[in-house]
RNA sequence: GGGCGCUUAGCUCAGCGGUAGAGCGCCUCGUUUACACCGAGGAUGCCGGCGGUUCGAAUCCGUCAGCGCCCA
């Protein structure tokens, strides 16, 4: 027997480990089935699992279990990735507890250090997925810093290296002084900030007591200023294009140039080029052939090594002794002191409260400051092309569509991609260096050796390159490196490129613009065709869930409340595409009650003996009940299986709810209980047979969703050995004999039932009070039709018997129109018959407004001529019906008249 | 500044040319043995404003307003 309450906890766990220990979540590279493929996006190693991770997951999971039942060979790959500045970050802050330093310990023991920290608590976030019910293929579960991931990283590293694709630049980056690293543009985020915009005077050359007035919202950089910046349009400083000013506190000349970089309108119209710790002061310098002096070091604090020979004593506006002073200084103290210096030499024309966007580390959440630096970069604008390219044709289609754009806008403006980064942990660059100098890039030393060998005519000592990769571009590999590329494997061969990939709009650029790029060069074709690109889940309010804010939810948490069917089930149900969701824990607790409903409408089946019946054949049936139901799941399996090949969770969820609840458990179980307590007759095992092969049905369409309850049930019932429901053929459509009678005859029923309950509920007749029902015009098939169905109408119409009137009898009572019938309550002496009076007129008016409406409509020469006919038909017949019923209204007023 | 999205019942959202919908909430009634995480019934909408296209617009086009996001 099942248990009264449905107590998720009591077999999430097992059913988990069940479907695991059985090998249920293989993919089967030996089968001939076709592969259906999810590449996970392989989550941070340091992470656990949020609700982001909730909503893409369940997504994930109910695609892959849908296709594996339909008997496609699913790869659900797993796997975690190493998270550079992450995980070297949760490290140190350990080592730093025991009073350790990376530096002190070197970088050797420092990464036996992390991969003991990996071993201990990298599984995290598997654990939890499991708790979700991912069913991912956990025999190949990979990492990012796995000997063949590693692998792969090399050969695609050297390999464009060899083509030219990647190559070192000294070049502008962004530089983060937090973690001491490059970091990608795209690591970036800008915040805006409330600061100050200091207009600062710059004596002209040559000119005695004329300055030119530069606005600038870092003035601490004006050491590396090398020429200042004018509109060629500007007529104010037309006459100083040409000449030099000279830098305050510094005494260098630099040139007045016309640049159209320079806005007229924004500040004081004249701009200060600092070429090496701005972007666009950089272009500027390459435009005009400047020199390009650092004078911030890694840290953000004042270097003075490259300028140290411009210094330049100079009464009143320089003084080398003040910037000597500086060195050393934090960028924000030295921001301070160089202010106050300029004000005390009276250079500070006037300070305006200015606002701007700031450069942020998306991670360390400290100012960006650009530095010039020589780092990796890979021609990501020559690597995206095919990847444009792709999406252009539909070879990768986006859904939805318009999430192309994003992926337009930058990929046709890319820039090149800086992959190298200052760190330890991350797959170490394979590039060594010569005592001289030279670079040589190889898969190992040996290689490197021979080329320097080579190139120099002698053994030289090689070091290697310190630095390690963006984590990210061994992320961009995986879709074939967890495959086994670049071996050539049977894997690689058969779910290369995979079908769908799952992910929310947030990181397009990050990771699937860069898996299509490699994917095309390496493996020459996208590594998948389908991009599903789901929203984000904020809070009930809409809010972006985050730690600070404290209105992060735990999916675990919810799972334990109420089982990971239920949160799962809500996450579908909101899943519009494209969208974000507004999930909170209320909105979970609400769907919980949909699994109980169909855990009660089991209990209720396994209470009359309902189980299943393998010899049960729905193309046999012949009662109108069976017919219906069997029918009406027909109808949905075709919809949930539409919903799910369009990406449509909410219409899948919505679909098998609506079937569940409105169609299974209120009229079907409501119709067959007068059968389910009678005699033992072929009608009851008929629909007995239908109730157990539907709530089969129904287990099998709601698996992907919800796989726990479903798989509970259905071993529980014996539909199966234990965990097989996972395994179960997606259930197809039956062919039903005379469905379409069986619809109209429960349809009517359907009706005549809910038109008794609502006028029986308006006129507040309570349901102990049962009476005849008098069906006034009614055909001799709807006679017939009520005969059959009198148990029910009894049951569920509180009716005592269904009858035409006899001739003359006098019904005063309650009416109601059930298609052409008008259905009469003697309650003559139970309700108010002039507030039943007043109830039909406003029927009537109803019917009457409703066939006005349509007349005019009909009456419009226009409408009919050029209208689709059909529509036009199914005006008329509105119209026929709208003014039967009002004569049937009438009638009924005139039956009570006083 | 450029681009995208959103605005439909109290709330959250479907619908995207032919009779305005769902879930939750609300109100009324209910101990009919599957289910009160329930059942029956009910109320609630100038589908953001204004123009246009069309026989017909919540739906298509333009415009304005408000909200949100992305990129500079």
């Amino acid at each position: 027997m099942l248990e009264k309450n449905l107590l998720p906890a009591s077999f999430e766990q097992r059913l988990y480990e069940g479907w695991e220990a059985a090998g249920r979540f293989g993919a089967h590279p030996e089968s001939a089935a076709d592969p259906f493929t999810i590449m996970i996006p392989p989550p941070n190693v340091t992470g656990s699992l949020h609700i982001g991770h909730a909503l893409t997951f369940t997504i994930q999971d109910t695609l892959i279990r849908w296709r594996r039942m339909q008997g496609r060979d699913a790869l659900w790959q797993p796997g975690t990735d190493h998270a550079g500045i992450a995980t070297q970050m949760v490290v140190e802050r350990l080592l730093a507890g025991q009073g350790v330093q990376r530096r002190d310990i070197g970088r050797e023991k420092f990464l036996e250090h992390v991969w003991e920290w990996k071993g201990q608590s990298g599984g995290n976030i598997t654990r939890q997925l499991r708790r979700l019910g991912a069913s991912l293929d956990w025999r190949r579960e990979r990492f990012t810093m796995d000997a063949g991931l590693s692998e792969a990283v090399r050969e695609v590293f050297v390999t464009l290296h060899e083509q030219g694709l990647i190559y070192r630049d000294r070049r502008l980056v962004n530089w983060d002084p937090k973690f001491q690293t490059a970091i990608s543009d795209l690591e970036v985020e800008s915040r805006e900030m409330k600061g100050s915009l200091w207009h600062l005077r710059y004596p002209v050359e040559g000119e005695a007591g004329r300055f030119i007035v530069v606005a600038t919202t870092r003035p601490e950089t004006m050491l590396g200023d090398t020429a200042i910046a004018v509109h060629p349009e500007d007529e104010r400083f037309r006459d100083l294009v040409g000449k030099f000013a000279i830098l305050p506190l510094v005494g260098r000349r630099i040139p007045i140039v016309a640049d159209e970089y320079s806005d007229p309108e924004k500040g004081s119209g004249a701009v200060k080029i600092t070429p090496a710790h701005d972007f666009n002061d950089f272009a500027v310098g390459k435009r005009h052939g400047l020199a390009m002096p650092s004078v911030l070091d890694a840290y953000g604090a004042v270097m003075l090594e490259e300028i140290e020979g411009d210094l330049a004593a100079l009464e009143g506006v320089a003084d080398p002794a003040f910037v000597r002073s500086l060195s050393g200084q934090d960028r924000f103290e030295a921001r301070k002191a160089i202010v106050a210096e300029l004000e005390r030499l009276e250079l500070v024309e006037t300070i305006e409260p200015h606002s701007n966007a700031v450069p942020h580390g998306d991670r360390s959440g400290v100012p960006i400051e650009p530095r010039l630096t020589l780092q990796w970069y890979c021609d990501a604008a020559t690597l995206a092309k095919p990847a444009i390219e792709a999406v252009e044709t539909g070879k990768t289609e986006f859904v939805p569509k318009h999430f192309e754009n994003i992926f337009f806008s930058w990929m046709r403006d890319i820039q090149p991609w800086c992959i190298s980064r200052q760190l330890w942990w991350g797959h170490q660059i394979p590039a060594w260096y010569a005592p001289d100098g030279s670079c040589f890039v190889a898969r190992t030393e040996e290689e490197a050796l021979a080329q320097a060998r080579q190139k120099l005519g002698a053994d030289v000592a090689l070091t290697r390159d310190e630095d390690v990769l963006d984590t990210w571009f061994s992320s961009a590999l995986w879709p074939f490196s967890t495959l086994g590329w670049p071996n050539k494997t049977p894997e690689l061969d058969k779910y290369y490129p995979g079908d769908v990939l799952v992910t929310g709009w947030d990181i397009i650029f990050f990771w699937v613009a860069r898996m299509m790029m490699m994917g095309h060069h390496f493996m020459g074709a996208a590594p998948f065709k389908t991009v599903y690109i789901h929203g984000l889940v904020r809070d009930e309010k809409g809010q972006k869930m985050s730690k600070s804010k404290g209105n992060v939810i735990d999916p675990l948490e919810l799972v334990e409340s109420f089982g990971a069917d239920a949160l799962r089930f809500a996450i579908a149900s909101l899943a519009t595409p494209g969208r974000d969701v507004k999930l909170g824990r209320k909105r979970v607790e609400d769907f919980r009650s949909f699994g109980t409903k169909i855990w009660n409408a089991a209990r209720f089946c396994e209470m009359n003996g309902i189980g299943p019946d393998a010899s049960f054949d729905p193309s046999k049936v012949e009662t109108p009940l069976a017919r219906w139901i069997l029918d009406a799941s027909n109808a949905a399996i075709l919809e949930a299986t539409a919903a799910l090949e369009a990406y449509r969770m909410d219409d899948y969820a919505g679909a098998c709810y609506r079937f569940v609840w409105n169609s299974f458990c209120d009229w079907f179980l409501e119709f067959a209980k007068p059968a389910l307590n009678g005699p033992d007759t072929a009608e009851k095992a008929e629909v007995k047979g239908a109730a157990q092969y539907v709530l089969g049905t129904i287990l099998k369409l709601l698996h992907p969703v919800m796989p726990y309850l479903t798989e509970e049930l259905w071993d529980r019932f014996g539909y199966g050995p234990d965990c097989s429901l996972i395994g179960e053929s997606w259930p197809q459509p039956v062919a039903v004999p005379g469905a379409e009678a069986a619809r109209a005859e429960l349809d009517w029923l359907v009706s005549l039932i809910s038109a008794v309950r609502g006028v029986r509920s308006e006129m507040n007749v309570s349901p102990s009070v049962t009476v005849p029902l008098l069906a006034q015009g009614a055909t001799p098939e709807t006679l017939a039709r009520g005969a059959r169905w009198i148990d029910a109408i009894r049951r569920l119409g509180r009716a005592t018997e269904f009858r035409a009137p006899e001739a003359g009898e006098a019904v005063k009572g309650a009416q109601v129109t059930v298609g052409e019938a008008t259905i009469l309550l003697p309650l003559a002496g139970v309700i108010d018959l002039a507030a039943e009076r007043a109830r039909l007129m406003k029927e009537r008016d109803k019917a009457q407004a409703e066939g006005a409406k349509v007349a005019q409509k009909l009456g419009n020469a226009d409408f009919v001529a050029r209208a689709k006919p059909e529509v036009v038909e199914e005006n008329r017949e509105r119209l026929a019906a709208a003014e039967a019923e009002v004569a049937r209204l009438d009638a009924a007023m005139a039956r009570i008249a006083e």
